[in-house]
DNA sequence: CTTAAAATGTAGCCTGGGTTACACATTTAA
DNA sequence: TTAAATGTGTAACCCAGGCTACATTTTAAG
């Protein structure tokens, strides 16, 4: 008798149909918001140029974002039809109303997260770094749990 | 007479250490952390799925990661390559020793999150929801703080 | 005022990760 | 035993987000 390529299906067993399904669910979100993370990321570094230089250029950008002047470029583009950012060719780049919007929650929320880290003793560095890789994933339930902790003491 | 060409920048030349330099930097270990998501979220689902159904079959991985069985099968060929996984046409998938070690690793640190934001009072669901997208981005150095924190009281 | 340097734009390529449509293999039930 | 159902594989496409190379426009030095 030939070894069985796959086990046989247990008849009538419905074993936990709904976490894999909540875990599916749970991971699409985690790539969904992925989409959002570069549009937070440009709007940020935006804002803060503007603020620090006066205004925001494709190679300052660059520069903050650690990518080239193309990708740069061409995220702008998708910026822009997102209604996030107003460019024109060869001037500086402006956010929209939408756009400051979007760069002040996520400097806050930034902020936030990163003031949590370093209070439960995270070194200053290393918060910066998570930080900036977790805050993308924070829901406002996890912020605000995060500011409670910090409002203690 | 044609004028001369800009010379492309030196690759692997590390600019100055600057306010931006470093700004840049975490934002390209982020994209770079990104790389081995997709390899943690599978092997994880690969032994999850081994330990509750025996076996990790392609349809059973897709329906836990939510994509279709086409990406699970293009992805594990690349996992296959970069040494996690062992696979063979129509027959089920094995983590190797590397694979089942990162698997450990990441069960472990998933737990240790949803574990501290539940702690801290965040709702089961969304502790788990926001687990899935934090994990990947969490330090040694902060899930140290977190563990720390689970420890008290 | 010229012109080289710097900034910006464009073309084209790569990879990862998603899809649908269809082909082929295996399991299972009649 | 055979045919349908299910699982797996492959081809071909899409989009985001990297890149290099080259072209064009601005800006700034002489």
């Amino acid at each position: 008798m030939p070894r069985p390529l796959r086990k046989a299906k247990a008849a009538g067993r419905v074993p936990e149909v709904r976490p894999s399904a909540q875990q599916a669910e749970n991971l699409r979100r985690s790539r969904r918001d992925r989409a959002l993370e570069t549009a937070q990321d440009y709007v940020e570094a935006i804002a803060d140029l503007s603020t620090s230089q006066g205004e925001a250029r494709v190679v300052d950008l660059a520069r903050r974002l650690g990518v080239t002047h193309v990708t740069v470029n061409r995220t702008l583009t998708r910026l822009q039809q997102a209604g996030y950012v107003n460019t024109q060719p060869y001037r500086a780049i402006f956010l929209t109303d939408a756009g400051r919007t979007l760069a002040d929650e996520c400097k806050q929320r930034h902020q936030t997260v990163a003031a949590f880290l370093r209070k439960l003793g995270v070194s200053e560095k290393i918060a910066e770094l998570d930080a900036e890789g977790i805050e993308h994933h924070v829901s406002p339930e996890t912020l605000a749990a995060f500011e409670k902790l910090l409002a203690k003491r």
